[in-house]
DNA sequence: CCCTGATTCGC
DNA sequence: GCGAATCAGG
């Protein structure tokens, strides 16, 4: 499968939602859930919180920022030559390259100002409103984003539909058959059963006795009539 | 085990 | 540029 442009796009919309790579992956179809984390890392995408943190010891001990990862044994390839060379310790990797979001930038580093999301009016013609003590906003680089979904298809993306339906996720149904946004609720299901522990909740309920049960409530039309 | 994203590196 | 393999945390 190629990255088309609007396969791009679909990734585009659908990470910035939040769906998860393997979400995406299926959505997309005819890629892996790699090929999804290895695009949206090329094309820049700000990575999302990941499950592996970053420790920060506060003893500064040792500053290792990255496990070597020793060389990966060639799989498939041709025999290794005899003559292993020893495994040279990667120099320290350019401390520039995962900086946290929330990190100060170090001195010394680029200049790039700090280019924070701010919301601001637009005032007719399109022009930003200034508020006091705002006259220089430092806003030279026009993000190229795009303010409109655009896609009907990334519009839909994430939604569980029937064809997305297995075994460990929740077959709780949102909306109606038929509907044009029916589909289901799609999050981890409570093992054992068919729906999350949420709507587990919803669909197995004690039965008092009857005896012991709380009149219902008078419903506002009447109720249903009971024989 | 399942899942997640990050990273590496042969292709 | 692509993505499988691998890592590492939940």
């Amino acid at each position: 499968m190629a990255w088309t442009d609007e396969r791009i796009d679909s990734l585009r919309g659908m990470w910035e939602k939040g769906l998860t790579a393997s979400q995406i992956a299926e959505e997309l179809g005819g890629v892996s859930r790699n090929a999804v984390i290895g695009k949206a890392h090329r094309l820049g995408l700000q990575s999302r919180p990941s499950p592996v943190k970053e420790k920060e010891g506060k003893t500064a001990s040792a500053p290792a920022v990255r496990k070597p990862v020793p060389p990966r044994e060639p799989r498939p390839a041709a025999a290794a030559p005899v003559a292993a060379p020893p495994p040279a310790p990667r120099p320290a990797p350019a401390p520039a390259a995962s900086a946290p979001i929330g990190a100060a930038p170090a001195a010394g580093d680029a200049p790039v100002a700090p280019r924070e999301p701010v919301l601001r009016s637009v005032g007719p013609g399109g022009f930003l409103r200034q508020g006091p003590g705002d006259q220089q906003p430092p806003i030279p680089p026009a993000p190229p984003r795009r303010l409109v979904p655009a896609k009907p298809s990334a519009e839909m993306a994430g939604k569980t539909s029937l064809l997305d339906l297995n075994e460990r996720i929740c077959k709780w149904p949102i909306g109606h058959p038929g509907e044009p946004d029916f589909h289901f609720c799609g999050v981890q299901v409570n093992p054992g059963f068919p729906y999350c522990v949420q709507h587990c909740g919803q669909a197995y309920q004690a039965q008092l006795p009857r005896r012991d049960r709380r009149p219902p409530p008078p419903l506002p039309f009447g109720g249903p009539r009971v024989r």
